[in-house]
DNA sequence: TGCAATACCTTTAATCGCTACAGACTCAGG
DNA sequence: CCTGAGTCTGTAGCGATTAAAGGTATTGCA
């Protein structure tokens, strides 16, 4: 049996993380010591390893939640966990492109500097003038 | 003389957007008219146009207090604005190097599902057992 | 067995950058 | 003067934690 420090350890989950997750209903309530202190099993360490797995891959907790509620149904067809994958794959390669055409943006900005005071700063001009800008960031 | 819906409507910026910007003091506080409405000027739009340029482009509220108070400062050499400028611009490229390594990482999983019940679903496998990521993603 | 150090408990508030109400007031056009 | 749109202040909420305050449990060592 795990106390929370453990678990956490185990883990690489902040102790007030673990709390937080318990009260949101993403982890059950474990058992408890006689002076009522969480005791954790293996597979409470499972549960939790693959939550902060999904979240260090960028799922938000609502599709940990909908994972976690079609893993438990071991019968069902695995094309909705497909899906919800590739729904999240989607939406990182969307915000690479986003950050892409600003990461552009940026640098013709900052090639734009010459040196010399702010009054002539090509960086201040740019950021007060969107159409020195080549794509519309938004 | 602007009211706050005209000035919202100039800078495609929303009307509790700039209530907020004013009361944290990133906007200055406008005139007023008799009725106690807000009342700005040209130089009200482009301070908050040059704002929300800045937002579009990722910086922090705190960097746009920064690249403010520089921009007031005209005599200044504008080292300090490039500065900040190509700090931000690695940022975004750090975040974009991150999700690159991210999106392999789903592109991976996704391939290892070849169909069939969620007991042998290769995402959910990959996702409960890290040592199955190429990467070190976090 | 006693004591100190460490770990744990609950509750509440903070973070960031807005957004969304509620309930009252003002303004412009007809 | 009336109506409807716009505006006012203040407060609370979002997502996903993190931190702090103030009290209790457990553990290790003498």
């Amino acid at each position: 049996m795990y106390a929370i420090g453990a678990l956490s350890r185990a883990t690489d989950c902040k102790v007030e993380t673990i709390r937080y997750y318990e009260k949101i209903g993403l982890m059950p309530e474990p058992a408890r010591s006689d002076g009522n202190q969480r005791r954790y099993g293996e597979r409470h360490r499972e549960r939790l390893y693959f939550i902060r797995h999904c979240r260090d891959l960028g799922f938000s907790i609502e599709a940990i939640r909908e994972l976690l509620a079609l893993s438990d149904d071991q019968q069902r067809d695995c094309a909705a966990v497909d899906a919800l994958a590739r729904r999240h794959r989607d939406a990182v390669d969307d915000r690479i492109r986003a950050l892409t055409a600003l990461r552009d943006e940026l640098d013709r900005m900052i090639h734009r500097c010459a040196g010399g005071d702010v009054a002539h700063c090509g960086v201040i001009e740019a950021l007060g003038d969107h159409r020195l800008c080549r794509h519309a960031h938004r």
